[in-house]
Order: structure tokens, then sequence, then C-alpha cells
DNA sequence: TCGCATATCT
DNA sequence: TAGATATGCG
């Protein structure tokens, strides 16, 4: 695959330069995003009022590249100077929102082959903006088998979150694909067209890899061979010798998680769960709340930070609330898991519908999966290896104390816990939770805030202590898993980041 | 063509 | 620098 540098794009281009217009009233928004796409591309960037823009558009049409603007433009529509300069000059528009506004994502996009953003760009954005207007004027003047794989990697690159734009996107350029394909059906997309040249590196984007754990799948562990995997996947300029690494890959990923499972298995499944369930369910709050029909459970939804991750890893997090005001009975340790599949996080929830389908089953009781409580989950089979993954742990019912207060003040905990991998420590931290009274009876009023790091007025003065240093990525197994639960418990104080959260977004009743 | 070891790249 | 990807060889 072609990979783009501006070394390359001059090179490939001749004189012939990437030429981008953004237009913007406002003039200090424009400023910003005309700079950052110089300095992501080194290419001529202008930037204009609306009303010097379509002047300009008449004027330098043939060199024009791309046209960046905002749709939620104060003065103007956005969307009639859209369709306007599209239909008048045949331009490739990029538009963008401030707003994450779901329902103006069709209407962005009304525009032929166009991105749209959810949200204001990110740096990677601007990034890869400049690659799409290259991979445009390279699509009019070669052939269009690598600007299609260009537009992916641009596709990819620019996502961010905005994972609804990555969709629709994918869409489109699955269309693009057919169409490209159509048109160069009799050339072999596997040959080389000049033999002596290096091959491009290719990069697994998530879409790729989910096309090639979807092969794999139809084939069955014994027939995915390569050529035929790359049969399936029918992705126009991949190779067969890319497959087959990527399955070495792959398959020396699977091995290292059955491994890692029958390791922790044995650490997690035993001693500590039991140990810690045996605490959780022994108290009555605990059973109360559990009971209630209106289930108040606080959800941190995710955790501060996001980790590497590596299929069939299995991750785990040990919560202790470690300090309280107003609540008692606070102190339950307990062990919760996250499941991470392919593209998304799950809760250990959801991990019990997906697990007869494509998780590796772990075995958990049932009384586990309705609480979140001890359990293990693996990361599934098409996870994409190296990708960032939001830890989305749902604590559940961790913090019954919290949620079954009498006190009618609201209630914090600082809660520490150890995020670990395959038995291993990967991170440890601590953040704040906190509620409204939610005594028995009353649900819906639990207001978490999540609070600007910055803001550190607003996180409580009552400060816990160091947590324990278990960075250094100790196992299980050295510490042995009850040494580990008391150094949890031990859990005291830090300056590091402290978090509210809103829990109502994250309610799920049972 | 496959799978593995290892080189190379980022 | 480690992890991702390419390459060479039986």
């Amino acid at each position: 695959m072609m990979k783009v540098t501006s070394f390359q794009t001059r090179q490939s281009m001749g004189n012939k330069e990437i030429c981008i217009l953004v237009v913007h009233d406002d003039p200090i928004y424009r400023n910003i995003v005309a700079k950052m796409l110089q300095y992501c591309s080194h290419y001529e960037v202008l930037k204009q009022t609306i009303e010097d823009a379509l002047s300009t558009i008449r004027e330098k049409k043939d060199r024009l590249n791309l046209f960046v603007t905002d749709i939620h433009r104060s003065n103007t529509n956005g969307f009639e100077i859209l369709q306007y300069i599209e239909k008048e000059f045949k331009l490739d528009i990029m538009s963008m929102s401030p707003y994450e506004n779901r329902k103006l994502v069709p209407i962005g996009l009304t525009s032929n082959g166009n991105l749209y953003f959810l949200k204001s760009l990110s740096v990677n954005d601007f990034k890869s903006l400049w690659q799409y207007a290259y991979a445009k004027e390279r699509g009019k003047t070669t052939s269009d088998q690598d600007s299609s794989l260009l537009d992916e990697n641009m596709v990819q690159a620019s996502l961010g979150n905005t994972s609804l734009f990555r969709e629709v996107a994918r869409g489109d350029l699955k269309l693009k694909r057919r169409e490209s394909q159509e048109t160069t059906e009799q050339n072999d997309a596997t040959s080389d067209d000049s033999p002596n040249e290096k091959r491009q590196r290719v990069t697994w984007t998530d879409w790729m890899h989910h096309k090639f754990v979807e092969a794999i799948k139809e084939l069955g562990p014994e027939r995915a061979f390569p050529k035929k995997i790359l049969e399936l996947m029918n992705v126009p300029g991949l190779t067969r010798e890319s497959v087959a690494s990527h399955l070495q890959k792959y398959r020396l990923g699977m091995r290292r998680a059955e491994e890692a499972m029958q390791s922790t298995a044995s650490v997690f499944g035993s001693k500590l769960t039991t140990q810690l369930e045996q605490k959780c369910f022994s108290s009555s709050h605990f059973a109360q709340n559990f009971n209630s029909s209106q289930g108040h459970h606080l959800y941190l939804n995710q955790l501060p930070h996001s980790i590497s991750c590596q299929p069939g890893s299995i991750y785990s997090c040990l919560f202790h609330p470690e300090a309280s005001t107003s609540t008692s009975n606070l102190g339950h340790e307990q062990l919760l898991t996250g499941t991470y599949p392919y593209g998304h996080s799950v809760s250990p929830f959801d991990a019990t519908a997906r697990n007869t389908e494509n998780l590796y089953g772990f075995g958990t009781a049932q009384s586990n999966s309705q609480t979140g409580l001890g359990r293990l989950a693996q990361v599934d089979s098409g996870c994409v290896p190296g990708t960032q993954v939001n830890l989305n742990c749902e604590t559940g019912a961790i913090f019954p104390g919290i949620c079954n207060g009498r006190s009618s003040n609201a209630v914090s905990a600082y809660v520490g816990y150890r995020l670990a991998c395959n038995g291993k420590s990967i991170e440890t931290g601590q953040m704040v939770v906190s509620c409204n009274d939610v005594s028995a009876g009353v649900s819906g009023s639990e207001s978490l805030v999540q609070t600007p790091l910055a803001l550190g007025n607003d996180i409580p003065q009552q400060q816990p202590s160091q947590p324990p240093d278990l960075s250094g990525g100790r196992d299980l197994e050295d510490l042995g898993a009850e040494g580990e639960v008391h150094r949890l418990l031990d859990a005291t104080g830090s300056t590091s980041p402290q978090f509210f959260w809103n829990i109502d977004e994250f309610l799920v009743p049972f």
C-alpha cells in the first residue's frame, strides 16, 4: 500500500501541489485551521471569508483540491454554501461541526465523496486532511486502486473518537471500492507492477482486520490459509504475503492468549475471586442493594486512561473504595473485570451475552455475571492488537455503601484501582466517586459530574493517602492474591488525577 | 503455497 | 525501543 509522506507526494505529483482553501467567518478559527493544515501538510493553504472565497475559487479552480468549511456558520447557511460550491466548482468539501449532532451527518455527507467530522478537528484530523486531498488528486491522474486504499488510511487516521463518521465513511468507501473493482477487475491487484521495487508497507486498519477475522471465522481455523483469507477479504492491493504475515502475528497472539488465560485463571479464578465474593455477599448492605429492583449501581465509565489491547489478553481491575463521607459500610474491595472486543468496550454484563458468540468462554457463575463481580473475560479474537481501547469498566454493585447511604448529604468515595493484564499490574491509580443521597427507594437522583482536572477546588478536601506502587509490573503470583488485596486496602492518598462521573448517563437497570 | 524465523521499518 | 510488517527459505 502506498504510504503517503510529504516527500513522496511531492515526488509523485511533480510540480503540482495541493491547495486547500479554508473558509470561515471567524478570523481566529480561520487562522487556526489554516495554520494547522499548513503545519501538517506543508502545502498551500488559503484562508478567507466566504465572500472572498467564492472569487478565489473561481480564480484558482484548477489548483484547489480541498475546501474546508464549517457547516455551523453564523451569517450564512453552511449547507447552501456547500451545495453551491460543489455544484459550481466540483470541489471536494470537508465539512465539520463543533457540535456533536448526528442528525446533521447525512446532510454533511450529501455531497459526493465528502468528509464530515462530528466534532471540531483534532490534530490528527488535520494530519489526514491533506492526505485526503492528495489521494483525490492522485485518483484523478492514476488508477483508482491506490487511492482507494489511501482513502481508507486517511479515514482511519482521521477518525479520532468520531465513530459515527467511521461508519459512514466506511460505507462510502465500500461503495467506492465496488466501483473501482468493477473497472479494474482485470488487473490482478496482487501482482507487482514493478518487480524490483519494495512492497509498500500495509497498515492493518481496524476495518481490514475486521474483514480478516470475518474471513477466518467463515473458513474455520483449520482452513484459514492466507490465500483463502485474501480472497474472502477482497481488498484491492492487498497481497497474500501481507495476509500471511498478519496471520502469523494473529496466531501468535492467540497462542499467548491461551497460555495467559490458563495461568491467570488459576490465580484469579480461585483464590482471589472467591475471597472477595465472600466478603461482598456477606454484607447486608450489599445484599439489600443487590436485591433492590431499583438497582442503584455506580458505573465508572472509562478509567482515566486507555490500554493497549492484545487479543486474548485478560484485563482485570481491582477496586477499592478508599474513604467516604457520611456513608458507612464502604470498604468492599471487589474484583471486577471487563471485556474489550473488537472496536468497542463492553461491560461485564454485555460480555455475558456475547460470551457464546465471539468471546472465549470463561467460567463465571451466574451471580458473577449479574453483579459484575469476579468476572474475568477475555479480549475477543477480533480485537485489533495494539489498538488503544478505552477501559469501560462498569463497577456495578461495587459501591453498595454509597448507593445505600442513609445520609442526606452527598457522599463520595475515593476509589483505588489496580489494572492488570494477564495477572500483571499495568497501572494503579484512584478516582473520586460521589453521588447524592440515594437511599433506598430513590433512584435516578445520582448526580456525578465529570469534573475537569483543572478544577481542583471541586475535588473534596478529604485526601486519601498514597496508593501502593504496583507499577513495577509484579506478578500476582509473586505477591500472592491475598497480599495483593491487602496492598490495595492500604492504598491511601495521592495527588493523582481524580474524576467525577455522571452516572445518570451510565446507569443500566438490571 | 504455507509457516516459520528473522530482517526491516516506524 | 518494541511492536508491526516484510522477506527469505525449507
